[in-house]
DNA sequence: TAATATAGGACTGCGTCGGTCGTATATCCC
DNA sequence: GGGATATACGACCGACGCAGTCCTATATTA
């Protein structure tokens, strides 16, 4: 449990994307290419990741996305709480409680400690630091790599 | 997002309950009662934190659970797995990639990163610690506190 | 033997997530 | 200007998992 949705980790790999070429921009086709993703759903990521100002868009032919500011002031946490709201362990939060068991409930401190907790573990941890992983293979690479030879070899 | 489930905060409730009362067992019935929740469910949870060996259960009229070990020995993490399986950040896992986009991902090692962080986080609190909250009326106190008045005025 | 407890499998309603579709709008190139 | 290609965004839909219920079997005690 405690698992990422879908639309998180596309975010995040997108994130990656976009910080390994900081000074091209990349079109939602490109990366849904890249990585098998479905254009329309990564289109709603990024387009989510955009309202939260962590990417910028330019429109029309020649379009695409950029990062709205350095990667190394974006963390994990930006990118996940843009795309799925909140980090919430429990259902209720300190705004609101819509949970049967509020009242009763014993465990809400010490699980809002360990909430905080998580939510520095993922605070921490920027999109730069994604990016320079050591086994990430050089941009150009990645990308050919990314090409499945459709049906017919196409070797060059 | 990265939330718990109802079966996680109910095991949670239920080890802290029963830490709070390490020389005497507790009934799912009483423990249901305590929190609201409902017996069937919370049975079959009490009865996953048995297989874990978390917890043991004397069968029969005047049965119920006890902690398996000292509670300063359980941790968070130990619960959570017990009831909801493996914590897993993503959706593969060291032995089972079932994602479409598992050989093109490039984000496997950061995120594998992170969940080890957030399972420490999860391993490094204990029951004990959950269990002493200083916040945490008396037993008794609790017990009272449960029982809201069903429609009535039962002002004491 | 009746009452009360755990053990555990089968079933179900429903909310959420992943994904698709359709449409509007902006921009570039011919 | 017009077509191609991009982002923007709301509506829709099927599948799946979770929360909860039901039913039965078994153990223990009074």
């Amino acid at each position: 449990m405690l698992r990422l949705s879908k639309k998180s980790d596309y975010a995040l790999i997108s994130m990656k994307h976009l910080a390994m070429r900081p000074d091209s921009s990349s079109s939602a086709r490109e990366i849904s290419e890249s990585y098998d993703i479905p254009l329309e759903l990564l289109a709603k990521v990024l387009q989510r990741l955009v309202r939260a100002r962590l990417l910028a868009s330019v429109q029309g032919t020649r379009g695409g996305y950029r990062l709205g500011r350095s990667a190394a002031l974006i963390s994990v946490a930006d990118v996940i709480q843009a795309v799925d709201g909140p980090v919430t362990v429990t259902a209720c939060s300190d705004t609101d409680h819509n949970c049967d068991q509020y009242i009763k409930c014993s465990i809400r401190d010490p699980l809002w400690k360990i909430k905080n907790r998580i939510l520095d573990a993922l605070t921490t941890v920027s999109v730069a630091e994604m990016a320079v992983e050591a086994d990430a293979p050089a941009p150009v690479a990645v990308t050919r790599m990314m090409f499945v030879p459709p049906i017919g070899e196409e070797r060059s």
